[in-house]
RNA sequence: CGCGGAGUGGAGCAGCUUGGUAGCUCGUCGGGCUCAUAACCCGAAGGUCGUAGGUUCAAAUCCUGCCUCCGCAACCA
């Protein structure tokens, strides 16, 4: 079987989970529940980053543990996956004990072999930010982000040879054009860092204690780059006793992340692979950020969206819906409550919703809800069925590039062409002549038929809802659920029955912002 | 000369890597229909694609200058 193995970043807990963690982790939970529909051997990854000062620090203002302190946020990360239905295969944290083996082995087999070699590195520091910066970096001694003074420190510390990847990284920039995407991200990496030559990286630390010890030298704590990042391979055995996941589904095929830690996973993290002789990931994919009204989004600004209040209000579908369908998958996006509503009332309640609603509410009024099995076609059948049998190969297109909004988009011109179907085959005068009931339970099984399909074709991205059209067409047998079934018509019973239900989107009122 | 992104009908966006009738959603105006969540369907108006040049038979799309806005500058998705 054919595999795929998709990740997210792990998360820093630093923090509550906000809409950037939750379209990151949206997207690849589509993407994962997209190939498991067609059939691949999946595993998703996601999970979180709990070493550091940060941590430390956060922990110790919050007067417990740095564990206790983790084991919060993190069970708070699971919980908005949770409600966001994100089903990931695997949850991987720093603090896990077989993570912090296998990082061990790895810091220790990069030292043996000479990649990680020990060193002294002294810099201007930001104890908050736990950053060195330059002197150009640093505004009149304060750190250029949080604007606290900087001092000056020197400590050993081991560095990691990234210098000595540099011609491998170029040349498999090279050899794959689509390694890092979008073609934006990739020249500003190719041509701003990775060209103008990679320095040696330091791996460790001193000035703080919250992280995986370095074994062979008491003091040393493995920073954030080699803990974080090898745990794409930690979450799979790698170095373990059982790594049969590892070379089941190592290399990755995709690694998610948004654009501000692009330079990690394009670079760094090649360069640990290379440096361990293991195959880079088929993929890095860099998003942009969601702003808000046009603003920056954060914590400082007060501004930040808490994924759980909107789905409170509109539902977990309609949000991931949302987050897929409005923004260009790549660059920036900006959110605003209008354009949320203007989507779900115009996408989810009128279009989609409103095509369930008026099929099956037909049903029942003209047929007491049983189609009988009687067919007769009209004129405007084809047009429909053509358009709903490659609908999902259309998607899939889409979807293979990531291309999330045009993959929905794609979904949607079935939608609205069975509106107009409607419209064209005009039921309500069909039902008014007895002769034309063979009509009349055509145009209503295709549309019956077609919201099937539809209900394949939008299940990644809202998981929920195929169960909303099913339960109300009566669609019981599996099979008619599966993904390939989606590009065949005809396959539904003919005398179905029908169940109408409450509105699966209700509309929502502007005034109501 | 720090780096990068963006400027497209009223609004928000796509298209630009691989030049060739300017597209989508919302909004506006007019019409149709009445099964449906006052939803649906059809039609129309509205853009010299920031600006000045260049390359080309042909540029929103490639190149150069300029203007404006925004972000980043070792871990905020």
């Amino acid at each position: 079987m054919k595999t795929y193995y998709i990740t997210t970043p792990i998360y820093y807990l630093n923090g509550d989970p906000h809409i950037g963690h939750t379209y990151t982790t949206v997207a690849a939970d589509v993407m994962a529940r997209y190939k498991k529909q067609r059939g691949y051997d999946v595993k998703f990854l996601t999970g979180s980053d709990e070493h550091g000062q940060k941590v430390e620090k956060a922990a110790a203002e919050a007067g417990v543990s740095p564990q206790e302190f983790v084991d919060g946020l993190a069970a708070t990360f699971k919980g908005i996956w949770e409600v966001m239905n994100c089903e990931y295969d695997y949850y991987q944290r720093t603090t896990n004990p077989a993570h912090v083996a296998s990082i061990k082995k790895i810091f220790k087999k990069l030292f043996d072999q000479g990649d990680i070699y020990k060193g002294s590195y002294e810099g201007l520091y930001c104890t908050p930010c736990e950053s060195f910066f330059t002197e150009t970096q640093v505004e009149n001694g304060n750190c250029p982000d949080c604007k606290r003074p900087v001092g000056k420190i020197s400590e050993e510390a081991y560095f990691l040879r990234m210098s000595k990847y540099q011609d491998a990284l170029i040349k498999h920039y090279d050899a794959n054009p689509e390694f890092l995407l979008p073609i934006s991200r990739r020249n500003e990496m190719l041509n701003n860092f990775i060209k103008a030559g990679l320095e040696d990286l330091c791996v460790s630390r001193t000035s703080f204690k919250w992280g995986i010890p370095v074994d062979f030298d008491a003091g040393h704590v493995i920073y954030v780059w080699i803990d974080a990042l090898s745990n794409y391979i930690t979450a799979l055995g790698y170095l373990s006793d059982d790594d049969s996941d590892y070379k089941r589904y190592w290399p990755a095929d995709l690694h998610l992340m948004a654009k501000e830690i692009v330079r990690f996973h394009a670079i760094i993290w090649p360069c640990i692979l290379l440096a361990l002789d293991e195959p880079l990931p088929k993929q890095v994919f860099a998003h942009g950020w969601l702003q808000y009204d046009g603003q920056k989004m954060g914590k400082s600004l007060g501004n930040a969206i808490d994924p759980r209040a909107l789905v409170d209000e509109y539902g977990v579908d309609a949000i991931r819906y949302f987050l897929m369908r409005e923004f260009t998958f790549g660059p920036d996006g900006n959110f605003t409550p209008t354009a949320l509503i203007n989507r779900y009332n115009a996408d989810l309640a009128n279009d989609l919703g409103n095509l369930l609603s008026r099929t099956v509410g037909m049903v029942e009024k003209y047929f007491s809800g049983t189609l009988p099995d009687i067919s007769t076609p009209t004129a405007f059948d084809q047009d429909l069925i053509d358009l709903a049998i490659t609908t999902l190969q259309n998607a899939e297109d889409r979807l293979d590039k990531l291309a999330f909004s045009e993959a929905l988009n794609e979904i949607w011109n079935l939608v609205r062409r069975a509106n107009k179907y409607i419209d064209e085959t005009a039921p309500w005068v069909l039902a008014k002549d007895e002769t034309k009931a063979p009509e009349l339970a055509t145009v209503l099984y295709n549309l019956a038929e077609t919201l099937r399909i539809l209900s394949i074709a939008i299940a990644p991205v809202m998981p929920n809802t195929p169960q909303i059209i099913h339960t109300q067409l009566n669609i019981t047998d599996p099979t008619l659920c599966e993904w390939e079934s989606g590009k065949k018509f005809g396959l539904l019973p003919r005398a179905i029955t029908v169940t109408k239900g409450p509105a699966a989107f209700p509309r929502v009122e502007k005034e109501k912002k």
